[in-house]
DNA sequence: TCTCTGTCTCGACGTTCGTCGAAACAGAGA
DNA sequence: TCTCTGTTTCGACGAACGTCGAGACAGAGA
């Protein structure tokens, strides 16, 4: 891992997002926002998302997240990569540890997507 | 299928939803509500759920939604499934069609989830 | 009753996912 | 340089997923 570490789909590109309530979401689109929505399919990852979005100073260290669950650190961290993939989250190495930080842009457009 | 089919989970019964961002979501939370983004994760029902949600009069025909897409009908069926057990749609037949309709709580639930 | 059409269920298939243990890598400190 | 710790990658496994074709079911109309 780069000292680095950027999302590989940029969601920013993503023409972005009349409620879907109120217009047909096109199929590009579609293809684009599903990741998102699939990384917090899966009740670790929504964990996951929530204590780094929601954690004090904004970043999150690895070590922390870890002992939070019953699973293995690889497990952790796979599903750490799935959010990163998915343009959820950041990281970046700092001596030792690495840490986690949410991308509240995105956040905020699956958030428009679904409002009412 | 019954006359009326609901969701076989009930959101309603999730401890409902400091945005994500703002308190660490719960592990039995996250486990209610992980189904229902798993359930958008996926391009084709990302579009159904929207089709569904943006449609005039408020319901839509199957007939009207798989000649959308490049699927067979088992397929699109199996999708609107999908959707129906994660609680974000609801199918009612009339006649010789089944009509699926949005329900619009669950979307304000996971809107305010993701809300920044 | 029979037939026709729309929708769903079933069974099968290849693919992807969540998890683990083992091993590799990165940086800190001796 | 060597070692120790935190994190990621790799390879493997069973389970779940997305898709299909074949067939079953439901209601309308003759």
């Amino acid at each position: 891992m780069s000292k680095q570490t950027g999302p590989l789909v940029d969601l920013t590109a993503a023409p972005c997002c009349p409620p879907l309530v109120q217009q047909r979401v096109p199929g590009e689109t579609a293809a684009v926002l599903a990741p998102a929505f699939k990384a917090l399919g899966d009740p670790v990852r929504l964990q996951l998302m929530s204590m780094i979005a929601s954690a004090e100073g904004g970043e999150v260290c690895v070590c922390d997240l870890t002992p939070a669950f019953d699973l293995t650190g690889p497990t952790i961290s796979h599903h750490l990569r799935t959010l990163r993939e998915a343009g959820l989250v950041d990281a970046e190495r700092r001596g030792t540890w690495v840490y986690y930080r949410a991308r509240p842009q995105i956040l905020r457009q699956l958030a428009a997507l679904l409002s009412v």
